[in-house]
DNA sequence: TGTGAAAACGTCCTGGA
DNA sequence: TCCAGGACGTTTTCACA
């Protein structure tokens, strides 16, 4: 993992799509070089795949929340896991510092969706109490890059 | 964007790098005319583009952090996010109902960077006080699918 | 790591349902 | 209007130096 791999997983980054000789003028190697750098990368799971990037509005996820989750008595996070990887409405989760067993990004169609999905949640048993907070709007929101 | 538009769409945020060909295989349509459906759906806005999945972990961005920002006074949301952009440990914001005007999800390489990030998060004149939350692990991270 | 060749793919254009 | 098929230039992907 040197700097021309980071500049290589920039340029992914940027477009997963760009081909190998595109990313090799980027960054002064040929296109079989950036290959097997990338196939490394992926084998070292640097990279861990590529995806598209949607618009959740146009295809009907307009609405999210953040939900703290706060479970009963002592719940590992496997189980945690175990009970939330079923609703696709879930879109991320995770373990926290603080009161909050959890926090989980929820994506849903409108607010009435959010409120069956909340209910759902609330439904579990490993669940106690949950705190909602709607988001308004995006201000941002970028993948990580390699450099600081 | 019909029933074989969702279907394309889920193959791209599968693998964005899969071939036209490979898609209309699981489709059942021709290469060319996958690309025709592609082409509309980047024009429409519902596919944004292509990127690659990296592991954090590996490029030294090892701890994240959410952080209810409260501003002073009235800020609009664009000011807020004027402010947050040049911040790039910033990998999304958000404005939320509740009491606090911003969530924002934060990267850092470790506990002592998180501490430096927030000191300037909080050094922002517009930022009147912030609630900190570390996360521990990452139960669940997926992409939002067009199918419910 | 770069070069070169073969196979696969992207990307047009044209005909047909 | 939308699709399949074909042609051509490009890219991927291998072997070898």
């Amino acid at each position: 993992m040197d700097a021309i791999d980071q500049r290589i997983v920039s340029c992914l980054v940027t477009d997963a799509r760009s081909s190998y000789a595109e990313i090799g003028g980027a960054v002064g190697l040929s296109a079989p070089a950036v290959k097997r750098r990338v196939d490394k990368l992926l084998d070292m799971g640097v990279l861990r795949g590529f995806t598209a990037v949607v618009d959740p509005e146009a295809l009907g996820w307009g609405t999210e929340a953040f939900v703290e989750v706060h479970c009963r008595g002592n719940i590992p996070p496997s189980e945690i896991r175990g009970r939330l990887e079923p609703l696709p409405e879930v879109v991320a989760a995770y373990t926290v510092s603080g009161a909050a067993d959890a926090i989980v990004h929820l994506r849903a169609a409108n607010i009435h969706h959010l409120e069956t999905v909340l209910e759902r949640l609330r439904g579990l048993d490993i669940v106690d109490r949950t705190i909602s907070t709607v988001v308004l709007s995006t201000l941002l929101d970028r993948p990580p890059t390699p450099e600081h």
